[in-house]
DNA sequence: CGCATGTACTTGCAAACGCAACGATTGCAC
DNA sequence: GTGCAATCGTTGCGTTTGCAAGTACATGCG
């Protein structure tokens, strides 16, 4: 793409694998972050809580403690509590104690939630497609890229 | 490993690629972070930072722009500008002007960040294989962490 | 030569993050 | 029942980040 790429290649040191991946998701992350930003006002990691909330959600009821949302979005415990304060003050999300552990905290995601998330979703999708495609054509990110849409393309179930 | 995998095992939602990608580089970057901070008192960026522009240095000099550099650490240009900053006024970095085009900026590493550099790569490398060892004990990782290690292996030349 | 356009880096500012300290709740021992 | 350790979530604080505006340099045109 860049003249850049070229540099960066050369300077790729003794672990070429995590600087492959960490050049893969940097270049996701910042492209699903301007989209989703552009076009729904929510960052990547509000996207990524919502998306991982709802589907906590399909079965019956929401039962993540923030603790395991934090594993989740890969986040520190604090930033988490922001993170859902936030989208509770936008009211896309509605916490409520554990009853029979009031030091656990679930977390639902309210219909606004669910609508803006349906709404964001193909900007997302469309995002991570074109981020991907244009990643695959990087020599040294293009087995990571297949590895990652392979993974798309096989947990359907 | 914890309980809260399952959860987000079942959490993964339409991309469960990507999403592996996000956790892997999450759980990777964030091992590597503490490691080289708690040791060498250097966050993974700076390492990363010291990592590019060293082997920039190994041909003849150091011939990156900040621009590039911006992108080989996956940063946008202003963070770079302050991460560079930092480096220097620790007199690991030193910065010169391009002779040919007064506004380029090159960068090289000082003797004392080579010698920093030297001393952290093992604590790096230690703690990256720990991050990728973990990794690979999950189901779902496993395969980004195989095509990782394979790039790590493959790509000595 | 002087001016407009474009590129490269830096700085102002507000948002988000992690770590460590804190308050609240539970479970267990005595 | 009281006291102590462990767990869970939140808040204080300093650091880092990105975006947008600003400054310096280069290139092309009149």
């Amino acid at each position: 793409m860049t003249a850049t790429d070229d540099v960066v290649s050369a300077a790729v040191g003794a672990a070429p694998g995590w600087y492959a991946l960490s050049l893969l998701h940097g270049r996701i992350d910042a492209h699903l972050e301007r989209a989703l930003q552009g076009a729904h006002e929510l960052s990547a990691r509000e996207y990524s809580l919502l998306e991982v909330l709802s589907h906590q959600h399909d079965g019956e009821g929401g039962h993540l403690r923030m603790n395991q949302v934090a594993e989740a979005v890969v986040l520190s415990q604090s930033a988490t509590t922001r993170l859902v304060t936030r989208l509770e003050d936008r009211g896309l999300l509605a916490r409520y104690l554990c009853p029979t552990d009031r030091r656990g905290i679930y977390t639902d995601v309210t219909p606004a939630g669910l609508a803006l998330l349906d709404q964001a979703r193909p900007t997302h999708d469309a995002a991570l497609r074109e981020a991907l495609d244009a990643a695959g054509a990087d020599a040294r990110l293009a087995p990571l890229v297949e590895s990652v849409e392979r993974l798309n393309g096989a947990a359907v179930g």
